[in-house]
RNA sequence: UGAGUCGGUUGGGUGGUCGCGGCCGGGCCCUCCUCUCGAGGAACGGGACCCGGUCGAGGAAGGUCGGGACUCCGCAGGGCAGGGUGCUGGCUAACGGCCAGUCGAGGCGACUCGAAGGAAAGUGCAACAGAAAGCAGACCGCCGAUGGGCCAGUCGUACGCCGGCUCGCCACAGGCAAGGGUGCAACGGUGCGGUAAGAGCGCACCAGCGCCCGGGGUGACCCGGGCGGCUAUGUAAACCCCACCCGGAGCAAGGUCAAGCGUGGGACGGCCGGCCCGGCCCAUGUCCCCAGGUAGACCGCUCAGAUGGAUGGCCACCCGUUCUGGUCCCCGGACCGGAACGACAGAAUCCCGCCUACAGGCCGACUCGCCGU
């Protein structure tokens, strides 16, 4: 990125973007990556082009909830992320959460997220 | 004012902050063209970036139970098998749906509920109880007229332990099914006559069945009258019979484009002396052409339109409901404060229905009761 393209106004991604997870080979790499766990959730991470803004993704099976209560975890879920996405590194996420995190108020869903991540800078 | 019936409707609001998806417009970038290398232009196209605008979950979006649209496959015609539906008339693209009615059952009533064709085509079943459960049968009980036995009286005598008649007893033959008891259901009900006792045995009325006639209704059916034999059980969400309907799979349907590797065909190659046709040989090769087809992409797909799934997260206030603390008084309320809760539930091709879930709130019509006038 050199400082013509910003003045230029190139397609210079000004806030910190969360790119989705599009292909299925990735997801299969991520379903045999290492995982992390605290409390009810669950990131496995796969290093990716540093191009690229972080790709994330959320895995929240049946057995959790109904519709609406699964829909409500990955919304709270997605917004915790956007608040962490600056120490996101390059590559892919992958979350899954377990059926007692439907009992956790946002902030408890939020100390267990951010220990997650912290665990998994660490190693 | 209390209890209730039916129908409809609503499904928290406001603000702040951080965000998402589609479409439209603009910018910027990519791409292409020109040039005096600053930039200018473009009829198309692409973008995961920025700005603005606009639209963005439900009454059930749910269960996937009926229909239909749509798609592919199958298909001469007829029958059997299999499945579904089952009072009547309308409505609907269609339905197992809706509306109006008929009949039956329940409720004081407003109303509610009902797979509601056929049991006189045939087969099966009817547990327990009970004597007996479908065409016969008799436990207790009633009778014992008739026949039989016994006792007594009386009459006749051809005097016999004979015969006739009468009263009484027995309950042996036999008659009865009214009453008791069992059961969801017991061979119509009530009354009178009748009888030894009884019985549709006879009669009257009622109920039921069948047939006929008249009237009303499009029809299911209803109303009235007559005749008949006097009773012909229930069960078809048991088999079955009758009438009508039904091809299969489903958007992961299906369609378009189609990399790489491989496959098949063709061209270029060799041989039949040369050329054309034709045939044979195949080994390798080719910036070569074609075909089906895989990954993948797109369409199907929507004025919400995703595809690890957008339509929101957090905070504050307000509003409801419930609980609770305090003050005041005319004991039921007024005022001030606190806490908890705010349901059921999230589109996935679309539409019409059904069923199921649901905190509260609102509106209308009606019924039964109590009080007052």
């Amino acid at each position: 990125m050199t400082p013509e393209d910003e003045l230029a106004g190139g397609p210079t991604p000004t806030t910190t973007q969360i790119w989705r997870v599009e292909h299925r080979e990735l997801f299969e790499v991520l379903r045999r990556a290492r995982r992390r766990r605290h409390g009810p959730i669950t990131i496995s991470w796969v290093p990716g082009d540093p191009a690229e803004p972080p790709r994330v993704a959320y895995t929240i099976g049946r057995r959790v909830g109904t519709a609406v209560v699964r829909n409500r975890l990955r919304r709270r879920l997605r917004m915790l992320i956007r608040e962490a996405a600056p120490t996101l590194r390059p590559g892919a996420y992958l979350i899954g959460v377990a059926p007692s995190a439907t009992t956790w108020t946002y902030a408890q869903l939020e100390a267990h997220v951010h220990k997650a991540l912290k665990e998994l800078d660490r190693s």
